[in-house]
RNA sequence: GUCCCCAUCGUCUAGCCUGGCCUAGGACACCGCCCUUUCAAGGCGACGACGCGGGUUCAAAUCCCGCUGGGGACGCCA
């Protein structure tokens, strides 16, 4: 058995922020890749800060990542008697006082002794802090709570913690945290401390930047699979060109020295790509499940429509998404009666010389068969193509407007096929209807 | 201000440790072409980078120094 133990230890704030969630990601898949195990650990020792529902926010956040735990979640506010009795005994060995302050209250500073402190760190490689600059600091705070770097440290002993992961702005608290590992005698795990996320401005990655959070960016319809997939690659590299990385193969090739020191820019566009090649992977019945959340958000209770029909309008949209949320108004004509008219399509397309006859042409062409598939509709629209002597883009595109509304939908006969003869021919009139009333008025 | 870190196409990166195979590879975006009934998807192609200056060396993106630029840390927050 693996003795690779590591943690994630996120102080309850609210919201999963996409740079957490890329740490937690990576502890996860190295715990995995050494066979050991993955520790949730929560860092609520500030009372201000306190938030039960914040907490839930990091297990819906890590769960919906696909991201287990071996242990935990542990609670730093229940550990209370483990960081006191600790205290105690630093004070009893005078490696730790009492620093009264008639304001606050009474601290326990730990003593820093002098001298240069040293680790390797797994992606900084060799970091050195000159102790004078790290002070006496507070390992208990007035109000009885242990301070951070004390409980860290504590429970990382007490977990057994053998690598510590996390991000770039704990480096001067590790050389810090390695005092208290000395004055309890401990000994030291591993570090690694992973660079930043940045905005496409080049800052640090925050709200003004867009969705922030895990659950953001899971509703504004990215697939856990594609987040992963793009958090993991910001900063890591398997080493070879290849990109698209289901996640036990990227727990195969994880190895935290190949973890860049720079930071990364976040690119949108190109998770967005990403999004769409594992949009593009499911099944359509995955897709499907997937889509369900946002068709329900959107007013459309999946259970409306008959599956084998749903499956057919989903299947014609797999290669367009890029984002799941683009779906419902993407196949609004699909989920909907009516039609909604786009004004610049109407224009552009319906109200041109001699469209109203064409379309005419069409209506009584196809109530003349009773067969709608395929094969007869490229025979029928071909034939009229034909005998008018027009391209075929100008035969279809009156009756994607007519139909949708608009002049973008999937490929035509699809189209027409899945919104069902009687459909088709009840908007074609529509449209004809209407072209009338246009051409009248003007 | 003090301390620390970083630096390859616009962006994510490969290469750097173990100099030569690098006229620097891949991906996203952008542009063009193909496919084509629209939009995509897919295919093909173009554009595009070793921040600057010194060394070391027969040879440097790769090693060293300086500079410049960017970032982070400096709480009885975590």
């Amino acid at each position: 058995m693996s003795t690779t133990r590591v943690r994630f230890a996120p102080s309850p704030t609210g919201e999963m922020h996409i740079g957490n969630a890329r740490t937690a990601l990576y502890n996860w898949m190295f715990a995995r890749h050494e066979g050991g195990a993955f520790i949730l650990r929560i860092e609520d020792t500030d009372r201000a800060r306190h938030d039960e529902a914040a907490v839930q926010v990091v297990v819906d956040s890590l769960q919906w990542l696909g991201m287990d735990w071996d242990e935990g979640p542990f609670f730093q506010s229940e550990r209370l008697a483990l960081y006191n009795e600790k205290v105690e005994a630093l004070l009893a060995e005078d490696k730790a006082y009492v620093d009264e302050d008639p304001e606050r209250g009474a601290c326990v500073r730990l003593r820093v002794p002098p001298g240069i402190s040293h680790f390797d760190d797994i992606v900084l490689g060799s970091t050195r802090v000159d102790r004078a600059e790290i002070n006496d600091f507070v390992i208990r705070k007035a109000d009885g709570f242990p301070a951070y770097n004390f409980a860290c440290v504590v429970d990382d002993v007490d977990m057994k913690i053998s690598h510590v992961i996390r991000g770039v702005g704990h480096t001067k608290n590790t050389h810090t945290q390695l005092v208290v590992y000395e004055a309890l005698g401990a000994p030291i795990p591993r570090f690694a401390h992973m660079p930043l996320i940045l905005g496409t401005d080049g800052k640090p990655y925050s709200k003004r930047h867009g969705s922030v959070s895990v659950l953001d960016f899971s509703k504004e319809g990215y697939l856990r699979q594609g987040l992963a997939n793009f958090i993991a690659l910001l900063g890591w590299a398997p080493g070879n060109d290849e990109e698209i990385l289901p996640m036990e193969e990227m727990i195969r090739r994880f190895d935290l020295s190949d973890i860049k020191k720079s930071d990364a820019q976040l690119n949108p566009e190109k998770l967005d790509w990403m999004n769409g090649k594992y949009i593009r992977s499911l099944s359509v019945p995955e897709l499907i499940e997937e889509l369900t959340p946002f068709l329900s958000e959107a007013g459309y209770a999946v259970d409306r429509y008959p599956q084998a029909w749903l499956e057919q309008v989903v299947a014609l949209y797999q290669e367009n998404l890029k984002r799941l949320a683009e779906f419902p108004d993407k196949a609004v004509y699909f989920l909907t009666e009516g039609v909604v008219y786009e004004e610049k399509a109407v224009k552009k397309v319906l109200q041109k010389e001699g469209t109203k006859a064409l379309l005419e042409k069409i209506v009584a062409a196809l109530e003349n068969t009773s067969e709608f598939t395929h094969a007869t509709l490229e025979a029928l629209l071909g034939k009229i193509a034909e005998t008018e002597s027009i391209g075929f883009g100008k035969i279809a595109q009156p009756i994607r407007v007519a139909i949708t509304g608009g002049t973008v939908s999937p490929g035509i006969y699809d189209t027409m096929l899945v919104l069902g003869r009687e459909v088709v021919l009840e908007r074609l009139k529509k449209a004809i209807a209407m072209t009338t009333e246009i051409n009248g008025t003007s």
